[in-house]
DNA sequence: AATAAATACCGTCAGGCCAG
DNA sequence: CTGGCCTGACGGTATTTATT
C-alpha cells in the first residue's frame, strides 16, 4: 500500500481515491496554510481513518546533491489526530468534490520539471512511443478523417486521400500494419465493390471493399457478403466497406463523409461515428495518462530512495562531526 | 479447495486547460 | 471562443493473495 502527495510543488487542496474494486479508500488532503514564511501545514487523512498534519518544507539549494532548490520535502510532524468530522463530510458528495478538486498540472509536465532538475530523471517523450495504439502510426503515413476498431480489435484508418491503413494491436504494439491508397477516386459504380483488398499478414487475409464516401465496417464473424468474398478463407477475419444497408448487425460501424449529410438517420450515423471516434480517443488517452502516472509514481519513488540514503548519509556525517568536536573527555 | 479481500486494470464521463 | 487533449472520478471485471 502506497500513497502520496502527487503533487508536490501544488498549493491547491487535493483529494487521493485509491478505490479498487468497489471498495474506497481516501486520502483526504485539505489546504495548507496560509503562513508565507513558515511551512505550509496540510491535514492528510489516511485510509485508517487518521489524520496527520503534514509540514512542506522547502529544501536548501545543495549543489551536491541531486536535490533541486524547488522541491519540497513532505514531512510528517504530528499523527493520530482526532478526526474533523466536518471536514471529511465535506467531500463525501460528488458534487461538492468536483468543485473543490482543481486542476493540477499534467504529470508529464511534472515529470519533465523534475527531469530538468535532476539529470538522472527521464523524460516522457512529447510523442507517443511506438508500442502506443494506432493514432502515431496513422499519422505517419496519411491524416486520417476516420477510424474504426473491429470487434476482434483491428483498427482500420481511412485518410482523405483514399489511403487505408490496417493495424492489429498486439501485446508489445500494433502489429500487422498494413496500408493502401484507393483508386477509384472518380464515380463509383451502383453496388458495393470498388476496391477489393486482400493481403497476407501474420494474421491471415484480408479483404476490403470500399464504395465511396459511405463504407460500413465490419469482420466475418457478424455478417458475410459472399458475393464479394473472393479471396474470404477458413477463420481469416474479414472486413467489408461498402454503400450502408438498411439495418447493421451488432458491431458494424457506421461511417459518412461530413459533407454528405442528409436524412436525420445520416445524422444520427454521423453523430454516432463521432461518438464511437471520440470513445476510442479517450480510450487511448486514458492508457496514455494511466502509463505516465505509472512512470511518475515510479519516479518519484526513486527519488524517496535516493533521499533515504542521502539523509541517513547525512545523519551518520553529523554524528561523526559530534564526535569530532566534542571529544569524550575521561574523567 | 473455496471464499473473501486486496490489487490491478480498463472504459467512460466530466470538466479544466490550452493552442489556434 | 472552440475543439482537442489530459486526467480525476467512478464503476466494472480480472487477477492475485490471504484466510478458513
Amino acid at each position: 500500500m502506497w500513497w502520496h502527495r502527487h503533487n508536490l510543488c501544488s498549493s491547491r487542496p487535493v483529494e487521493r481515491d485509491y478505490s479498487s474494486g468497489g471498495l474506497q479508500k481516501k486520502v483526504s488532503v485539505a489546504g495548507p496554510g496560509t503562513g508565507r514564511g513558515s511551512p505550509s501545514v496540510t491535514l492528510v487523512q489516511l485510509p485508517s481513518g487518521q489524520t496527520v498534519h503534514v509540514q512542506e518544507v522547502i529544501q536548501t539549494p545543495q549543489p551536491s546533491s541531486t536535490l533541486s532548490p524547488q522541491i519540497q520535502a513532505v514531512q510528517v510532524v504530528a499523527v493520530a489526530e482526532a478526526d474533523d468530522s466536518a471536514e471529511s463530510e465535506g467531500v463525501t458528495d460528488s458534487q461538492k468534490r468536483r468543485e473543490i478538486l482543481s486542476r493540477r498540472p499534467s504529470y508529464r509536465k511534472i515529470l519533465n520539471e523534475l527531469s530538468s532538475d535532476v539529470p538522472g530523471v527521464p523524460k516522457i517523450e512529447e510523442e507517443k512511443s511506438e508500442e502506443e495504439g494506432v493514432p502515431p502510426h496513422v499519422a505517419a503515413m496519411a491524416v486520417p478523417t476516420s477510424i474504426y476498431q473491429t470487434s476482434t480489435g483491428q483498427y482500420i484508418a481511412i485518410a482523405q486521400g483514399g489511403a487505408i491503413q490496417i493495424s492489429t494491436p498486439g501485446s508489445d504494439g500494433v502489429q500487422g500494419l498494413q496500408a493502401l491508397t484507393m483508386t477509384n477516386s472518380g464515380a463509383p459504380p451502383p453496388g458495393a465493390t470498388i476496391v477489393q483488398y486482400a493481403a497476407q499478414s501474420a494474421d491471415g487475409t484480408q479483404q476490403f471493399f470500399v464504395p465511396g464516401s459511405q463504407v460500413v465496417v465490419q469482420d466475418e464473424e457478424t455478417e458475410l457478403a459472399p458475393s464479394h468474398m473472393a479471396a474470404a478463407t477458413g477463420d481469416m477475419p474479414t472486413y467489408q466497406i461498402r454503400a450502408p444497408a438498411t439495418a447493421l448487425p451488432q458491431g458494424v460501424v457506421m461511417a459518412a463523409s461530413p459533407g454528405s449529410l442528409h436524412s436525420p438517420q445520416q445524422l444520427a450515423e454521423e453523430a454516432t461515428r463521432k461518438r464511437e471516434l471520440r470513445l476510442m480517443k479517450n480510450r487511448e488517452a486514458a492508457k496514455e495518462c494511466r502509463r505516465r502516472k505509472k512512470e511518475y509514481v515510479k519516479c518519484l519513488e526513486s527519488r524517496v530512495a535516493v533521499l533515504e540514503v542521502q539523509n541517513k548519509k547525512l545523519i551518520e556525517e553529523l554524528e561523526t562531526l559530534k564526535d569530532i568536536c566534542s571529544p569524550k573527555t575521561d574523567v
